[in-house]
DNA sequence: CAGTATTTTACGGAAATCCATAATCCTAAA
DNA sequence: TTTAGGATTATGGATTTCCGTAAAATACTG
């Protein structure tokens, strides 16, 4: 079994649950954190003493406390924990069901298994870390497996991402396009704005800009 | 202390967690149900069986699946449960943390304590419990506690949020006049849907239609 | 019933967006 | 160097939204 693992997970209630999880496995040393910063830091902590985590288990959405951070959200961590400590086997414990992020997850953070917080997830993550402990299978719940399957062939890229969080934020194209030139980003003239889009609209089949904002925002990519 | 307590709570870690606290506070008689039809049952059948409860905890959202439920959200559930049962204390215990919906949850279900899951929750849960078996003080986690302050003094009706529904599903103005027509809906001209929009975009200080939709969302509204 | 207030509807011009086409710039291959 | 292809930018007109004003309809009051 592992034998040594750390849990980033913000509801106490839900620690509390995670917690007889694993000690039903047998699993005896292991750490919570509720700060995604405090996680780091053990991990890296961990590994200068040469006693490595073996597993991290990462919900993904963190409450904002007073205090500030610099890791605010489970996918920041588990991006920067891969980078540091590459062998580790993560697990993303989520309520989250999009699949355009779950996809995101797998393909871009290089998480091992997704797990969603469920009706029955405490018997998915048994299994989960079961077969994660004798094999580099990935593994991810059945109700959302389909999110891999999905093929992006339309690229959305960072300056799509912009425009449409500026969108929501209020900002108007005219507006948008000022702020891309005085941050010298790329493309930044009207027509090219227009044309990424009408591009998105096409590809998220949008009527127009409100119903663009408003399925992308559903979907979790702003 | 209590004698007889219910959980409505979906995500099967939590609901660990939860009967944690329960007994830690001697509460030896509690049942959960993972879906607010079955919690609504069981509420009922203790009533006719002389045996009610006297304490329901109740989270807000609720995991569609596969089975039809008649009763899909929490706010839903505690609004029939004020109705079969009015003597119930109800506390929500939730990651809600749109003041909206909170003040909505106290002004129309009539819940006695609102405690947001949290990073503290499981005291506050505790604090919770203690204050309405003694007392009917209400209960609401100081993070979300302004929410009640928040005075509505302008009121957003049925139609306003049909406008905005129908924006963020992609109709244009026009059309929505057009729906409107044709359900035979009061207010069906151009210009008053112009005027409300109008009025909606002054209230929440939103920029444009967008922007509007935008903010909606994000505080649960729509 | 007359008069006032409020709501709803109508209208029109300004602004923003939508959308198609054409011009320009850039890069890489011939 | 030339040239083809793609990406970016420019232009202009159709459509939609925005916003103020005014007329019409309805409600309310003495």
């Amino acid at each position: 079994m592992f034998k040594k693992v750390i849990i980033a997970e913000d509801l106490d209630a839900m620690n509390l649950g995670i917690q007889q999880v694993l000690k039903d496995l047998n699993i005896n040393n292991s750490q919570h954190s509720k700060y995604c910063d405090d996680a780091f830091l053990k991990i890296r902590a961990a590994i200068n003493q040469n006693e490595p985590y073996d597993l991290l288990i990462s919900d993904l959405s963190f409450k904002t406390d007073h205090r500030a951070v610099t890791i605010a959200s489970g996918d920041e961590l588990v991006q920067k924990v891969r980078e540091l400590q590459p062998d580790i086997k993560i697990i993303a414990y989520s309520v989250e069901d999009k699949s355009f992020r779950i996809k995101s997850l797998f393909d871009n953070a290089g998480i091992n298994a997704f797990v969603l917080k469920g009706l029955n997830s405490i018997e998915e993550l048994k299994k989960a870390i079961n077969i994660l402990l004798n094999s580099d299978q990935k593994f991810i719940s059945p109700e959302v497996a389909s999110a891999l399957q999905e093929k992006n062939n339309y690229e959305i890229d960072d300056i799509d991402i912009k425009i449409l969080k500026h969108l929501s934020a209020g900002t108007s194209q005219d507006e948008i396009i000022e702020i891309f030139k005085n941050s010298d980003i790329k493309p930044n003239s009207k027509s090219a704005v227009e044309k990424r889009l009408s591009k998105l609209k096409d590809f998220f089949k949008a009527n127009n800009t409100v119903h663009l904002v408003s399925i992308t925002k559903d979907m979790g990519i702003i």
